[in-house]
DNA sequence: GGGTCGATCTCGGAA
DNA sequence: TTCCGAGGTCGACCC
């Protein structure tokens, strides 16, 4: 990886068109040729980049750019999409190297997989006597997540979500709309459980006649022994 | 700007777990107060993060990490989300701190509401004798990115996508139920108008009597000679 | 401040 | 490979 410090210019066309002004950035240049320019704030996001494949030339500035004060150009191009980004290097305050290996990569847990195990274990969160059917029922336009049945035996259609968004209702509708087709299955009712339900979609479902289930994954977790704290 | 290469380890704990094990890794300090960790590959996210505003404390490794082999521990944390990162350090590898003052900026073009302008100014797109009744019409629900009458004086509103997705059928049904309530409007129809269109969507669109149009950017940049090309 | 929506989204998994 | 959905999404805009 190569860190450059400069005060530079950048502009990049391809799926769309950007211009960064003269300012002093981070340049950084990963080892499969990637370029990221950050600036020193923000988020996580830099200002700028090339994603690989892609190859860095440097070029000499021509008169004009020299007689703007530019000292170096580096081109940036990707063969496949064509996107090319040029930085316009005016003064280069810092340049290092430095060999890192490849990285061994991130470990997750606690994302929607987690709450699906977490539910289907504690299965009597959608209510008293309900039983669980399957996790991933198939239907003909996707999975569902869970299949469960109320104490009196009717079919439940949960839709699970970490954030409750319009999206995951209009998901379930069409999900009941296919599987109250189903002469085995019907009457289904839908529940909508997320850790957390925007208002709309909680306005949509009742709308729909689906319920909703706040998820408390925390407490959800720690009915669960296999899972430890790191802190 | 603080750039430190070192070989460490980093856990996090917030919306979720992660773990990263022990590798030669860039972390950034942001001036105001964020922290990124970049390996050497991969693309502009960074394997693990904490986003402003947050604080970093520098603490005294414990008996048992020093003989694991710690020499630094840095704790990060956010008051607001009580995420928490912690940062081991085994080695110190690279240390330097850079003045970059604040950054100007992006600007950009080439984005939705770019399509939108041009699909508004070439409004016969949509077929024949088509005229604009205007951009951005508000619904109760939300604004519809265009509305036009055909030839024979019919409402068509437009949902307008970059990549068009099942979402954005899914949006302009809900726009089409509305819109179709209104006796001054009724009957309105659909037209989904992307640079893309994906398969499953289009297949919902025309079960739903949603028409569809490929639209090329392109092009419709170059009838438009408001625009000059930077490279 | 919250809500909605776009994004050069990125990233991972499954068909 | 393509498609599809999730994200510690982030960020911009509008209320």
């Amino acid at each position: 990886m190569r860190l450059v410090i400069a005060r530079c210019s950048v502009d990049y066309a391809g799926r769309l068109s950007a211009h960064l002004p003269l300012a002093t950035r981070l340049l950084m240049i990963k080892s499969d040729g990637s370029l990221l320019v950050h600036s020193d704030g923000g988020s996580y996001k830099p200002l700028n980049w090339m994603s690989p494949p892609c190859s860095i030339r440097t070029l000499e500035p021509d008169a004009d750019q020299v007689e703007a004060g530019v000292v170096e150009l580096w081109k940036v191009t990707q063969a496949k999409t064509a996107d090319i980004l040029v930085v316009s290097i005016h003064e280069v305050l810092h340049d290092s190297s430095h060999e890192m290996g490849i990285d061994p990569g991130l470990t997750k847990d606690g994302v929607e997989a987690d709450l699906q195990r977490l539910l289907a274990e504690q299965i009597d969160l959608l209510g008293e006597g309900h039983t669980l059917v399957r996790r991933e029922y198939m239907t003909a336009i996707g999975p569902v997540d869970i299949l469960a049945r109320d104490a009196s035996g009717g079919a439940v259609a949960v839709e699970l979500k970490r954030r409750g968004d319009i999206d995951g209702v209009e998901q379930l509708t069409r999900y009941l709309e296919l599987m109250n087709r189903d002469p085995h299955l019907a009457p289904v009712t839908g529940v909508f459980a997320a850790q957390e339900i925007k208002p709309q979609a909680r306005a949509l479902a009742q709308d729909r006649g689906i319920r909703c289930l706040l998820l408390d994954y925390d407490a959800m977790r720690g009915l669960d022994d296999s899972h430890s704290r790191l802190f």
